[in-house]
DNA sequence: TATTCGTGGTA
DNA sequence: TTACCAAGAAT
């Protein structure tokens, strides 16, 4: 990269600056090895931590990384239990098909190792771009070009691009490339993750504490608070549908194992109408006894559910579905219809 | 390239 | 309250 006209030095220097900082600054994490540690950490520990934090944050995943991790403690582990109980594990964490491809990854894992490549880390189920580089720097220490949503951030910064960086991503993967050092690849990718966490934030960064302000062209101009450009959102469309919860006299509530694919696909759930867009159809109850409780709103990434929830007691369980009384295999949006229907229950059991 | 995949915290 | 968004992947 050529050092930009009239805005100060090159990014020389760049890498060493922040591996200083993170020497002094890096989050203590449990899927971590301290900085500058001559120990590289187990595959397994950061491959489960990265499938984890996609798109979910450190203080979700924390509690959830120990627990899976004391559940199955090695990948064979993981390799061998049944897909119900890795998607039952992961209920709540969102994003199911990152389950399904951690169990389908974990299986290949066990049978063939770990690849010992980015290129090879690539092909396994789950592994994208971004996983795999990540995986490959931290756990392999290959100079790879790791490009997640904070370092986006950090480099649509550091080099004041003004394109949204959805249409800029050739020239934001330049600008990582350019930046990314030789020497520490784990520590200098997490490094830019805890970076872009605690001080190139989203909002409001804290260029004062900054170790790269030196560096940074968008805090030469002042446009840290307006990069990175993102392109505005389109409203979120509503979809409207009728969940079941059927309870039976000892308290378990009907459910039924979702198709492989889609959403929640292969999990746990509650028997339902189609939830569609437009349709806001209260939908007859499928027998004369089940009652209507009230209307749980859920909003997912591209639309919102409506959705009407009926309850009913039940003796016996229709085929293809079963009682349990354990839902914490459950979706959140499902554990939200039974929770409603669990308050109507008992203020009609309260004389 | 654009859409489909969850959820919970924050301003 | 709405809007944003957090260590993205698959299609």
């Amino acid at each position: 990269m050529s050092v930009a006209g009239g805005e100060g030095r090159g990014k020389d220097g760049f890498a060493s600056a922040l591996l200083d900082w993170y020497d002094d600054h890096a989050r203590i994490l449990p899927w971590r090895v301290p900085p500058g540690s001559d120990e590289r950490p187990d595959p397994y520990r950061v491959w489960l931590s990265e499938v984890m934090l996609q798109q979910t944050t450190v203080a979700t995943v924390r509690p959830r990384f120990e627990r899976f991790l004391e559940r199955w403690p090695t990948v064979s582990d993981l390799a061998a239990a049944p897909q119900e109980d890795v998607l039952s594990e992961w209920a709540g964490l969102g994003y199911y098909a990152r389950a399904r491809n951690l169990h389908a990854c974990a299986k290949v894992v066990a049978e063939q190792g770990w690849p010992q490549t980015e290129e090879g880390l690539r092909a396994l189920p789950g592994l994208g771009t971004y996983t795999a580089a990540a995986v490959a720097a931290i756990a392999l220490a290959e100079r790879a070009v790791v490009i997640d949503g904070n370092v986006e951030r950090v480099v649509a910064r550091i080099f004041a691009i003004e394109r949204p960086v959805r249409q800029a991503g050739a020239e934001v993967r330049a600008g990582a490339a350019a930046l990314t050092p030789a020497a520490r690849p784990g520590d200098y990718a997490q490094a830019m993750m805890d970076l872009g966490a605690g001080v190139c934030r989203p909002k409001r960064p804290d260029c004062l504490l900054c170790p790269v302000r030196p560096f940074c062209d968008a805090a030469a101009r002042g446009l840290t608070e307006e990069l990175p450009v993102r392109v505005p959102k389109k409203p979120r469309p509503v979809r409207s549908g009728v969940v079941y919860v059927g309870v039976r006299p000892d308290g378990a509530v009907l459910c039924e194992r979702r198709a492989e694919n889609g959403l929640y696909g292969g999990m746990l759930g509650l028997p339902s109408s189609d939830w569609k867009e437009g349709g806001a159809d209260a939908g007859a109850p499928v027998a004369s006894d089940w009652v209507n409780v009230g209307e749980v709103e859920h909003g997912l990434t591209h639309f919102i559910l409506k959705l009407t929830v009926q309850t009913a007691r039940l003796g016996d369980a229709p085929s293809g579905t079963f009682f349990t009384d354990d839902l914490s295999g459950l979706p959140t949006v499902f554990r939200r219809c039974v929770a409603l229907a669990s308050v109507h229950a008992a203020a009609n059991d309260a004389p």
